[in-house]
RNA sequence: GGUAGGGUACCGAAGCGGUCAAACGGGGCAGACUGUAAAUCUGCUGGCUCAAGCCUUCGAAGGUUCGAAUCCUUCCCCUACCA
């Protein structure tokens, strides 16, 4: 079975130019991707890229995982909101780096035969000027052509969003891009997201026009959710692959709390697990769904490669003392331990005794509610609870009693939001 | 530069001198039902004390008025058409 099967069976192909399959059925292929390096983490929606590098290397061919240092200096135009706070050169070495980083747990850039390469296109394009530029590269494209352009074409015949000159000429840059790659690093095929296809295509075409070769593109499809909602965002934000900025536990919490609907596809964009395993699940959703099989199977296995055993390991601990029955009989350390990764703060003690703390403005506090108002309203509702317990008393106290050997308070709203408090100070 | 229409809470969108903390929809949160799913139903959704009170909000700053999101002035910003 070809990588491009492969892709296909996982819903992981959309399109292809013509030639791919055989191109990379023939023998090992550079293969390239672009990421933006606008953070120092990716996160989750990156995932999808990253697996196709996965798929092409386990193939046997070369992947390059490109960080657009030169275009993200300028800030990608697309999206009409707000412009993107121009990184300097520091920031976006520094960001490279921990891509590089997180990449390393995908992506084995030591095989022998066909390592993972990393490389940024701050390395070329930096150093073209303009005149140069545009009599290298901008000659090779017609403007009708590019004016043609499904996504150019929309905005332009857009009453209410025009496009600018930079992001008209975007595609031009991704395809010089293309072009140097293909020269220097020997890569012939570039894939991404179905929203890339537009300047995949366009690289295709200088490639051909400036050197007579042959390059290729493949994009996969963009990640839906069945109930419409951007994929990879929740209520606390965007699911971060890097432990500092997503714990372990959240990122853990993210993939267990997919949809029955999303699940199988997921399984099928983002694991390794093969055909049988995968349908195997998805009959177990469809006869027992209280289960969960999938979904556990696919945060396990989510989880273990992008924060390894230990970090799976303390996502299932937290999980299996919040969700699996109550706080009883647990003592302090184990709490400690197994809240690690959960939302946390400390009173100190001092404050604890007499009367104690007013339990809504302890809710405040912790940021469990954005306000007294808040607490009130939830307390009310029946949505808090102390240790397991549901509070009932919105004039309640707390003192220092409550806390587990007097160190420790686990709140709780509604079904999934904890907080750990600890009682600090001598 | 001209003309017209706009800027209202997380978003969309009513309101157009008092009864407006501001209709309605979406989103969000909680409860019920469940399976840490979806759908559905119910409640809540500016802040502070919460009861009946107070404070801050309707682009910004001033003004008129007993009283303004609503009227006036200036300014800022959007959108469309024209130049």
């Amino acid at each position: 079975m070809s990588v491009l099967d492969e892709l296909a069976w996982r819903g992981l192909l959309q399109d292809a130019t013509e030639g791919a399959a055989e191109h990379l059925a023939q023998e090992p292929r550079g293969v390239y991707i672009g990421f933006d390096p606008t953070a120092d983490s990716l996160h989750v929606g990156s995932l999808l890229p990253i697996m196709l590098l996965v798929h092409l290397q386990r193939a046997g061919h070369h992947p390059i995982a490109l960080v657009g240092g030169a275009t993200g200096l300028i800030g990608d135009p697309s999206g009409k909101s707000a412009e993107r706070p121009l990184l300097t050169r520091e920031g976006m070495e520094a960001n490279a780096r921990g891509i590089r980083a997180q990449l390393e747990h995908f992506l084995d850039f030591e095989a022998a035969p066909n390592p993972a390469r990393m490389r940024n296109n701050l390395d070329w394009l930096g150093r073209t000027n303009v005149l140069d530029f545009l009599r290298d590269i901008g000659k090779h494209f017609s403007v009708n052509a590019m004016l043609r352009k499904e996504s150019v074409r929309r905005r332009v015949e857009s009453d209410e969003q025009g496009i600018s000159f930079t992001e008209f000429s975007y595609q031009l840059l991704q395809a010089a891009d293309f072009l140097h790659l293909f020269r220097d690093d020997g890569c012939s095929v570039q894939m991404g997201g179905s929203d890339q296809w537009g300047n995949i295509t366009a690289g295709v075409d200088l490639v051909r026009r400036v050197t007579g070769g042959h390059a290729f593109g493949a994009v996969a499809p963009l990640i839906t959710t069945s109930s419409g909602t951007k994929f990879g965002k929740t209520e606390e934000g965007t699911i971060w692959l890097d432990p500092r900025r997503t714990s372990p536990y959240r990122f853990y919490q993210f993939w267990i709390n997919v949809p029955d609907a999303d699940v199988g596809d997921y399984l099928r964009f983002f694991t390794l697990l093969d055909r049988p395993e995968i349908e195997a699940l998805d009959a177990a959703t469809e006869a027992e769904p209280h289960r969960r099989a999938a979904q556990k199977a696919l945060a396990e296995d989510v989880t273990r490669r992008v924060h390894g055993d230990p970090g799976l390991a303390r996502a299932q601990q937290a999980t299996a003392a919040l969700f699996g029955g109550s706080l009883e009989g647990l003592d302090a350390a184990e709490i400690g331990d197994i809240f690690a990764d959960v939302p946390s703060s400390t009173v100190a003690r001092t404050d604890l005794e007499g009367e104690g703390v007013a339990l809504l403005d302890l809710l405040a506090d912790t940021g469990l509610c954005s306000s007294k108002g808040d607490a009130r309203r939830s307390v009310e509702g029946g949505g808090i609870y102390l240790n397991g317990e549901r509070a009932t008393d919105t004039a309640a106290r707390v003192g220092g009693s409550l806390f587990i050997e007097g160190r420790y308070l686990v709140l709780r709203k509604g079904k999934k939001s904890y907080h750990l408090v600890e009682a600090a100070g001598s």
